[in-house]
DNA sequence: CGCCCGTTTGAGATCGTTCAAGCCAGGTGG
DNA sequence: CCACCTGGCTTGAACGATCTCAAACGGGCG
């Protein structure tokens, strides 16, 4: 692998302080003082080219790591080598939650696209929030979220039709890119189908053909990565229709 | 509702120092006098009954909970009424994590069976936790269990053949029994059919029908919500029948 | 004793998968 | 600059696991 010297980084400085992705990320909710205290541990490692992994599973936890910027996908391999998609991770987002309890890493995380990470050295963090209850709160309020998304995300997979699996996915991700200051109509997508059908449960040939359907609907128009939401209520409408599997209704 | 004044409880002393489930739960990693701390602030409400609510999704967050005997089950209600079992709840473990971010509970809790909890009241535990780092990393710890466990049902619920989502919660209940002491080979299912299906992301039919498979393969003995384990072996292969969906593999 | 609810069992319908072929864009080499 | 090749994506047709609908069963409780 040759080592590329064309660009050189070190003249950008990124910094929580300035970053536009500090109310979604970790510094969110701390002062002023502790955002500072807080910068001085974050490292930059160069950017990840697609493929090339944060973490792996089974690695020791070392660090949390916050998109900066690009986009990341966590999954498991399970004993019989079937990989599956647990969550796409835009800047902003938090990753490693996952591996503090036994403090080795229980997914793998890599890269969609060229994406850059923050990293948070885990011991100097802990001994922070040890100190600010403010970052230690912080870091539950995260660990909640990501608790609620995934229990989101059960019930994805275990009530919906293939239709609303993609529109839920799909508005997922239009408002996540409008909370980042992007356009929540219209967006690239990072990972190939084979990953969305993975990530959604279905097959990709029911994530193609629905896009198609989709698009006959005039719902969105859709052209290999490139999505846009052209009737953002209907995607709504259609992420309700649910499998039915007799769940018992409460009226 | 008439007051039940047949049986009076303040004979029975609940402390965290000599229950049984300590180490699966909030005490686990605490040092003694740290665990006498904690458990000044427990209380302990009457015993609910088969229904009642610990908690209803929207309350205030008031405090996290503790299942000290009976059986739990979290679930939410989605727009359209659609009841999803996120999980079921045993002796040692804990819930309302996912109400840490917004201080809202995000989902309902109600017992099974007869269940008693432990009330850890919120401002008093953060308070404790502020001041003592153990007990701050256990309930990371914690957090960060629940959010493998709801990757694990992730895969469950994505990738599994029907069999395989019915041999992998027995095995799961079967393991959990078993860390509590009770029989890991026989036990009582706390749950209907109706929620086991909806937990499973299947219909009640197809559970009765799985059980009656596996019964015939002589996997298991089931008569009613009485279930014995035959074939433990089997019931892991069994658990390993994906339904295919193309996922990647990889070797 | 009889009702009611949870459960079992059966037969047909359906959605999504499987398998297979063709397409298109981008990169490579002549 | 174009032909070719590759990988990702689309499209089609048939199959099958699971759902749906429907009926019967049985244990527990009033």
């Amino acid at each position: 692998m040759p080592t590329n010297r064309i660009i050189d980084f070190p003249a950008i400085k990124v910094a929580c302080q300035n970053c536009r992705l500090a109310s979604l990320c970790l510094p969110a909710g701390l002062d002023g003082p502790d955002v500072d205290k807080l910068e001085h541990l974050v490292r930059h490692p160069s950017p990840l080219r697609r493929g090339e992994h944060v973490f792996l599973m089974g690695d020791r936890l070392t660090a949390l790591y916050a998109v900066h910027s690009g986009a990341i996908k966590t999954y498991t391999i399970s004993v019989d080598g079937v990989e599956k998609i647990l969550g796409f991770h835009l800047p902003g987002e938090l990753l490693g939650f996952d591996g503090l309890g036994t403090l080795y890493h229980r997914c793998s995380a890599s890269a969609l696209d060229t994406t850059s990470v923050c990293k948070l050295p885990f011991d100097r963090l802990q001994e922070l929030a040890d100190h600010l209850p403010s970052l230690s709160h912080q870091l539950q309020r995260l660990m909640s979220e990501e608790i609620v998304q995934d229990h989101a995300m059960l019930m994805v997979l275990s009530d919906m039709s293939a239709p609303a699996r993609v529109a839920t996915f799909l508005l997922n991700l239009s408002g996540r890119f409008g909370q980042r200051g992007l356009s929540a109509q219209e967006f690239h997508l990072s990972m190939p189908r084979q990953d969305i059908a993975n990530y959604l449960g279905i097959t990709l040939e029911t994530v193609s053909r629905t896009f198609r359907q989709m698009q006959d609907d005039g719902l969105i128009a859709v052209e290999r990565r490139h999505v846009q939401i052209l009737d953002q209520a209907g995607l709504e409408v259609l992420a309700r229709v649910r499998t039915g599997k007799s769940s018992s209704q409460v009226t």
